[in-house]
DNA sequence: ATTATATCCTGATCGC
DNA sequence: TGCGATCAGGATATAA
């Protein structure tokens, strides 16, 4: 379940190995794959690789100088993986989906349930996300205020809207509202300036801190080397159903929110 | 307009 | 041991 640390985490690790390779094909191997039609890409290179909410972004050079580059967007959605394959010869056919030839070594799209998409851009621009990158400077405490607006949803699904704030996904939602001590119900609105502070704090330490840890597998992750990430042993309610919370000691709980896991603490979230 | 629900898809797990 | 039911959650289309 790759959120905003898992997908810096891949995108990191991908730029030293793709940046200055020159492409020799892209094959989508899977007609059932959510992939736009591929265009032509002998002779592009590789300028960037970049994390643009929940997804990596490919900046391709022209062929020639009088070509315009070229952005792909590639979403891991839940199962997706990108592996850098060093060397060719036996390389997991399982659920591979797409793979990607270059002048030296590839690149392989594994993805178990398909979920995942493949996007093509003209710009930066139309390759951006409408929501903010919960990271990013823009993102100040009275933004995020102006964001909550008097939307009357509870915070925690709207956390996972990507049309506000970019990234977040169900295990950093709940991690985050138990960092800022903020209960998962409470209505966006009714969210004060204070707690607007903590969110944003939450959000941004939370996040930083799972980079560090190159995300969090809980299942399916892996980076792209096939590695598991290391958050896991951070989090302080997901998946901690009837633990004792790290902070106050009263149970962690799971309750359902639109068909989602919420876990929080009751005796330190309000 | 806003919010809730069904859907996509596969594999792991659970109860019988 | 096997088998159907349930769950996991990314985002979007559709319903309310």
């Amino acid at each position: 379940m790759p959120e905003l640390p898992e997908v810096e985490t891949v995108a990191r690790q991908l730029a030293p190995l793709l940046v200055g390779r020159e492409v020799r094909e892209l094959v989508v191997l899977d007609p059932r794959l959510r992939a736009a039609p591929v265009p032509r890409l002998s002779g592009r290179g590789i300028e960037q690789v970049s994390r643009s909410g929940k997804r990596v972004l490919v900046r391709f050079s022209g062929a020639r100088a009088s070509q315009a580059p070229l952005w792909l967007a590639v979403h891991l959605r839940m199962t997706g993986r990108l592996i850098w394959l060093a060397a060719e010869g036996r390389i997991d056919r399982a659920h591979l989906r797409a793979r990607m030839r270059l002048d030296r070594g590839a690149l392989a799209f594994y993805d178990t349930r398909r979920f995942g998409t493949f996007e093509w851009f003209r710009s930066a621009d139309e390759a951006r996300p409408s929501g903010i990158d919960p990271l990013s400077d823009e993102l100040t405490a009275a933004r995020l205020r102006a964001l909550f607006g008097t939307s009357r949803q509870s915070i925690k699904p709207w956390l996972l809207r990507q049309d506000r704030l970019v990234g977040l996904g169900n295990i950093y939602a709940s991690e985050i509202l138990h960092e800022a001590c903020i209960a998962p119900s409470r209505e966006v609105r009714t969210l004060g300036d204070d707690e607007a502070v903590r969110l944003r704090r939450a959000m941004r330490s939370i996040l930083k801190r799972a980079i560090r840890a190159c995300g969090t597998t809980f299942s399916d992750f892996q980076d792209s080397h096939g590695e598991i990430g290391s958050y896991q042993r951070f989090l302080a309610v997901y998946d901690r159903e009837g633990d004792a919370c790290r902070r106050c000691g009263d149970l962690v709980v799971r309750e359902v929110q639109q068909q989602r896991s919420t876990y929080w603490c009751r005796g330190c979230q309000r």
